[in-house]
DNA sequence: AGTCTCTGTACC
DNA sequence: GTACAGAGACTG
């Protein structure tokens, strides 16, 4: 008689949710397999995470395995054995980790598997062999002649960080192993994909967001079989089905699309972590900006520092392609004499020059829609949420206000809702007034607009760079999605509009991103033998994330960063977790948020800070949101983790969602 | 006493 | 997740 230890895809509380079937012989069922058994009145799915020939459990009490979901067991035993290292290190429900091992086709009982789609896998590249550099080549050394090691790839942009890449899985690939390519989610780009195609064809499998369910299922497969070794992609990825695995990449390591903002919450570099362990794999974490965290590990010896500070040659003669030169124009100062409007004169007289010489430019403002709020002049009324707190965004080419937070909307009214006045004031500019602008300014040139308003999907994304790419003397308006790793050719300028945009973010991090962002986005331009301009406009011209961006001086800037963090005790030397409580009851959710406080208090002294408040977005989709804030010294990690988590399930009121978050990338 | 709501526990 | 039981509160 054997028996199947079942993890039920229910949700209960963390715990081990291990329910034991008996396995009626007809069956054919191995550890891994999905299979549906019963459970109290109904049929639910689970996973067979061991097959035992004994059970504690009563006879009478045991029910039989009615039948199992796939003819292959879809979960493999590194899943299985990874899971619970996983869910300890982020408090995480086992049954949520290993759902992710598995395509969204195989959970639940319909499994459609569309025909396939046309190939939409990326750019054919005309393929140059591109032989390494004498640095690129001693960087692949050194990472394959280890093993379990993490190394910090820190390469300026347009450092081949990519042939790097490429190279090292190729010497994995000959020696039998597997390697899983991380980009982020908006990294993804057809040249990216175009490039490991081309080097790799059928080897290498693409999951992303563009995908069908049908498709994802195919390139899922064909990982778990082995027949494809490359797995590429954004974030989950990192959960591919892949086997002997000889090294995980994270490109641009530094970007917050690899945190996991919703269930389950956890964060890539851990996972990959785990899995390199698993596997004696190295993991490679490359960036021209490197997080703090990262590179403070690196600093200290955890991590293997590697640098590619020179940008690959781009002539026959060996002439290396530049950096842009960044010119930092004060804002205060334009006003003073008398321009104020969204552009700088200078921004505008390069522009003028740009066009004519027939080259192309790019303006970057992280704010998309057409103005950020719309305020009454006369009695201050501003139009916001019925259902968050927050004011709506105007977007004028439909004439909506809408949400940013729930995307509710309704058509803007011409009058104040208030008082009736006429007088409306625009808030903030946004791309559609960027676009505006350009073009009463620029009547015969071809704007186009890039921001997620405009790209829905990868088509929208392949059709717009396509167009862009082949209109001589045009420009191209977006938020963050066009910084990330595209290759514009032909653009010799970039113009960044309100670069204070990000900094005023009141949170720690706000610095650090906003060196990486004026980083990349400089990075777009001049790449082929022009030398780039950027033109960043700001109010703080002599901050010193300018400065140091100016002169692409990671160093410094991350040296100033990391003694702010120790002086002010934020991570990487301390670790915040936030405890999030939500739910459409006020009153439950501050009785909640009080009994959890009262009993973490009990422990005050090992805390730098704690906290209870209202979330700075207290209110969501008309869920209230409050929050507990701690923050505590690193060393204390795992003992301070499982003593809040464990006040945390103790203390979880039915009809309303608490949760922890570990280090949280944003506290709105 | 009847009914409603909240809370806790069981489900192999 | 759903079902069910027991406690306490409210009701006419």
């Amino acid at each position: 008689m054997k028996f199947a230890r079942v993890i039920i895809d229910a949700s209960m509380g963390r715990g081990q949710n291990l329910f034991d079937y008996k396995i009626p012989d007809d069956l054919e069922v191995s550890v891994g397999s999905r299979v549906s058994v019963p459970f109290g009145p109904r049929v639910i799915e689970g996973f067979v995470l061991d097959i035992v020939g004994s059970t504690e459990l009563p006879n009478d009490k045991i029910k039989e395995v009615i039948k199992s979901l796939d003819d292959f067991p879809a979960i493999k035993t590194e899943a299985i054995k990874i899971t619970p290292q996983i869910c300890e290190k982020f408090k995480l429900r086992h049954i949520d980790i290993l759902r992710m091992f598995i395509p969204s086709s195989l959970r639940g009982r319909v499994r459609k598997r569309k025909p396939k789609n046309k190939e939409i896998h990326g750019l054919d590249i005309k393929k140059k062999d591109i032989s390494l550099t004498p640095a690129q080549d001693k960087v692949v050394k050194t990472i394959c002649s280890a093993k379990g090691e993490v190394f910090v790839l820190h390469g300026v942009t347009g450092s081949g960080k990519t042939e790097v890449y490429m190279n090292v899985i190729e010497r994995e690939l000959a020696q039998g192993r597997t390697a899983i390519m991380l980009v982020p989610e908006i990294g993804l780009t057809p040249q990216m994909l175009g490039n490991f195609r081309a080097r790799f064809g059928d080897k290498v499998a693409i999951i992303h967001s563009g995908l069908t369910v049908g498709e994802r299922y195919d390139e899922w497969y064909r990982l778990f079989t082995g027949e494809a070794k490359i797995a590429i992609g954004a974030r989950s990825a990192i959960f591919a089905p892949l086997d002997n695995i000889g090294v995980i990449v994270i490109d641009e390591e530094h970007d917050t699309s690899y945190f996991s903002e919703s269930n389950p919450r956890f964060h890539t570099h851990e996972v990959a972590k785990i899995r390199c362990k698993f596997w004696g794999a190295n993991l490679v974490l490359g960036s021209a900006t490197p997080s703090v965290e990262t590179f403070y590990r690196a600093q200290s010896g955890i991590y293997k520092l590697l640098t590619l500070d020179k940008r690959v040659c781009c002539d026959v003669d060996g002439n290396c392609a530049k950096m842009p030169t960044v010119e930092v124009v004060d804002m205060a100062e334009e006003l003073r004499a008398g321009n104020n409007g969204i552009f700088s004169n200078v921004f505008l007289a390069r522009l003028e020059q740009t066009l004519v010489q027939k080259k192309q430019a790019i303006v970057f403002l992280n704010r998309r829609g057409f103005s950020s709020y719309i305020m009454c002049r006369g009695c201050g009324w501003v139009a916001r949420c019925e259902h968050c707190d927050v004011s709506m965004v105007f977007h004028k080419d439909d004439k909506m206000l809408k949400c940013h937070y729930c995307d509710s909307r309704f058509t803007a009214p011409s009058v104040c809702q208030g008082c009736k006045g006429t007088q409306l004031k625009f808030g903030a500019t946004g791309t559609q007034k960027v676009v505006e602008e350009l073009q009463e300014k620029f009547p015969n040139t071809k704007v186009f607009r890039m921001d997620a308003d405009t790209i829905k999907n990868k088509d929208d994304l392949l059709s717009l760079l396509g167009e862009f790419t082949k209109t001589p003397s045009s420009i191209l308006v977006g938020t963050q999605m066009l910084a990330k790793g595209h290759h514009f050719p032909d653009v010799t300028l970039v113009g960044i509009v309100d670069a204070d945009n990000s900094l005023h973010f009141s949170d720690f991090r706000a610095t650090e991103r906003t060196f990486s962002i004026m980083t990349q986005v400089a990075g777009r331009c001049g790449r082929e033998k022009d030398v780039g301009h950027v033109v960043l406009q700001t109010h703080m011209p002599n901050h010193y994330v300018y400065r140091l961006a100016a002169n692409y001086d990671y160093l410094r800037f991350y040296d100033k960063e990391v003694n702010m963090r120790a002086v002010t005790k934020y991570p990487p030397f301390t670790m915040i977790v936030r405890v999030l409580v939500t739910g459409e009851r006020d009153d439950k959710i501050k009785d909640a948020l009080k009994t959890i406080m009262a009993e973490l208090r009990t422990r005050q002294k090992d805390f730098f800070y704690l906290g209870a408040m209202k979330s700075p977005l207290g209110r969501i989709d008309d869920k209230f949101r409050y929050q507990i804030l701690c923050r505590f010294d690193v060393q204390n990690e795992t003992e301070m983790l499982s003593f809040i988590d464990d006040v945390v399930s103790r203390n979880k009121p039915k009809n309303l969602s608490v949760f922890l978050e570990i280090n949280p990338q944003s506290l709105s």
